[in-house]
DNA sequence: CTCAGTGCAAATATTTTGCACTATG
DNA sequence: CATAGTGCAAAATATTTGCACTGAG
């Protein structure tokens, strides 16, 4: 359908410019995370790569959440699930099922917002909005 | 300011409804749950009540959570805490600098879900709306 | 009395850290 | 070749569970 608008070289020279080498390591997570569209979990991403050493995992997740290439996502009950973000600002559906991943950006979200700050005592300083659903394939079944 | 909405004996009330018994470890940890304004970690209960079990702590918690008497909230990093919810259906402000919680309803959030869900493909079957904010409080410092 | 609820400690996750080693730039 | 990055195992955190005991109804 759509070319995911990050490429594993994109989000290398993302982390360069950010001084941090392309090693290894780095290359091959990038790798497999590319083009996920569901969650995942660290631990998962840790499993399907037992050539990386776990904490190297971590470390290379909390990385790309830090340099804005992840997002981290909750699951309803707070688990925690990673994806990969295509778009600047945006919200996410996951579903509850089988934790495929949307992104949505809803510019009455945005104006929402911008009326809500007014009800709300405060700085707002940021917001998390997520949709829990069932997707369209786990429906289908 | 407001009274609670939600009092020591309401809560234990609820518990009873649901089968539950009115021990004395629930009271004790509702008695001080109840007036927190600040979200709080079951950690932070468990600490603050030496005299009851870790594990009670956690139960109560998870109980009070299922009996919607408390709401789970994440901090930006994920971290989970909980907060007494005296409105039925609301969202959070949460201090980012305090821990203070803020609840607040906006029938606005509850239009633009209708909207939503239409642009959404898939069934939405719950939704999370956080804010992060600098309460008033923290601004004045 | 009976069994839901409790405390405790051990078990189970989950994530981070220390450290000696490796390899990028 | 300096030092950021790595792997490993241990440590630190966070939460859950097993089990014998207690007390609410």
């Amino acid at each position: 359908m759509t070319t995911p608008l990050t490429t594993r070289t994109e989000i290398m020279s993302i982390l360069e410019n950010r001084g941090y080498r392309a090693t290894a390591p780095r290359r091959v997570i990038i790798e497999l995370l590319e083009g996920k569209k569901e969650g995942f979990t660290a631990e998962e991403i840790s499993n399907e790569l037992p050539g990386v050493g776990r904490a190297t995992v971590f470390r290379t997740v909390k990385l790309l959440l830090n340099a804005g290439v992840l997002c981290r996502l909750n699951m309803m009950d707070g688990a925690p699930r990673y994806s990969i973000s295509s778009v600047e600002h945006h919200h996410h559906t996951i579903c509850v099922k089988c934790g495929n991943v949307g992104e949505f950006r809803a510019t009455n979200i945005e104006n929402l917002m911008r009326a809500l700050s007014e009800q709300i005592p405060g700085e707002i300083v940021g917001h998390r909005f997520e949709f829990y659903v069932n997707c369209e394939t786990c429906l289908a079944n």
